[in-house]
DNA sequence: CGAGCGATTGATCGCCATCAAAGTGGGTGG
DNA sequence: CCACCCACTTTGATGGCGATCAATCGCTCG
């Protein structure tokens, strides 16, 4: 593991991963198939992502083509412009992809969370800047390699197709946000999102984890980074939301938080 | 022809579709194939959208599941929620895409011009409410049967994917846009678009055809009609542009325009 | 303990929205 | 054929939201 890393303790311990592994139900004969050293052993993300339209014979041989890649918070994995030699699955972490403006203006178009592809194009090369919003870890796939695969596996390129309609309904409901909601709306819709994204414990308080810095969320809703902390702060003084931390808040009335972000 | 066409001259004339097709290099042996009174006697975009990716065989297939469908300006072909039935092919004129918000504010998600499938979607309803902009026809499929149709042919599955991902990439240009730029650079990059779309004739000035109204232009940018006027006026005033009429544009100085993009 | 970066809070400014009032032109009916 | 009408566009005057400029806070790390 790369010095990069500022701690161990971000990835998980094997008995962890283990654990994980035997929470997901179903394919628990093949991780037999996995030595701890290979690239997939304990990938968290086996039943979501590229993996889980596939049978086990098929993820076998997608994944003698794949490697792990390692990020550092804002670590860049690719740069706009380049040529988009691989294709990426999100295993841990958050990235954030951005694009620039030749002023040196720059937006977010979104972030991508553990399961997500990332780097997927039909173009010659890579339309946004990747980097890690924390710590991140990917799987790696040659490009020519993937579209070969996913030429032989309908389920593949079905599952491609799904995930570009996905993110196409994504980009049209940000798109609404941009050209239309002010910006208490913008804050409060994307509270929601990160509610969404955030794993919740059963009886216990709603939660919303924000794994990047307020720059980045200014960046993703067109707005400017002091806009971004007044209207928090006006959330909080409304008693919407609590702050445990500047990453993490409490939804302390999410009716409140969906009457705010108008649809 | 439905009366709701003000003009009949709005469509082409039997002899000037004739020549349409014979413009239209490689595939003429298939007009035999169709009556005068088939559905897609005559379509001007028979090497466009849906047909291109088909040989003559699969697409006498999808012919016989295909209607054809007339708009009047500003009718609409179905509502935002609207359970997506069917899927369509524009042939003629143009449709926007709009969506509200529960108060009512507008956003124009986009244009779709000849050759532009409209009302695709995984979902079971449609998230757009789509209408003319000007007098427009369209193939119509039921969706059940496209689906079965795609399912067979593969290459129509690609189309499908690479339309997507460019409408994806479209919608992340325009995140750009309502995210960062200013009124004055939005305007000028829509001018752009509208450059692209128009058919120009060598050795005459660029043209820009605008078949939207005013509101529709601001709705698709994020700002206020007003606006759009202001800065159109300002162009003119800078001698980049020249109105031929309010839906018709000259460019004088394309360069200028672009520097005013901002990319 | 001090340095430095990110976040917050405060004061002011400017772009674009909003409100208001013509101007324009295509279509209709007399 | 002309006059009116109505919808759309343009232009003008004012205001407000969020940007910008500026200062302070507060946490993390050396």
């Amino acid at each position: 593991m790369p010095h990069s890393l500022k701690a161990e303790s971000n990835w998980p311990s094997p008995d962890k991963v283990s654990r994980w592994r035997t929470h997901e139900g179903g394919r628990t004969n093949d991780s037999n198939e996995l030595a701890p050293g290979h690239p997939c052993f304990g990938c968290p993300v086996r039943d979501l992502a590229v993996c889980n339209a596939l049978g086990d014979d098929e993820l076998a041989v997608l994944r003698r083509c794949g490697t792990t890649r390692v990020l550092a918070p804002n670590e860049a994995l690719c740069w706009e412009g380049d040529s988009a030699r691989h294709v990426y699955s999100v295993s841990h972490g958050v990235l954030r992809l951005t694009r620039l403006l030749p002023d040196g203006r720059r937006h977010i178009a979104g972030f991508s969370y553990p399961g997500d592809f990332v780097g997927v194009t039909l173009e010659d090369e890579h339309s946004f800047t990747i980097e890690a919003v924390s710590a991140a870890k990917l799987c790696r796939f040659p490009r020519a390699r993937f579209d070969e695969f996913v030429e032989v596996h309908p389920n593949m390129a079905r599952r491609l197709y799904s995930n570009a309609a996905n993110q196409l309904v994504a980009a049209q409901q940000q798109m609404v946000l941009l050209a239309r909601k002010t910006a208490p709306e913008r804050l409060a819709t994307f509270l929601l999102q990160m509610v969404e994204r955030t794993k919740q414990v059963a009886g216990e308080p709603l939660r919303a984890r924000l794994p990047m810095v307020r720059i980045d969320i200014a960046d993703y809703l067109g707005i400017r980074i002091e806009t971004v902390s007044r209207e928090l702060g006006a959330l909080k003084a409304a008693r919407v939301i609590r702050m445990q931390s500047v990453h993490d808040l409490l939804i302390l009335n999410r009716d409140q938080l969906a009457a705010r972000a108008s649809g």
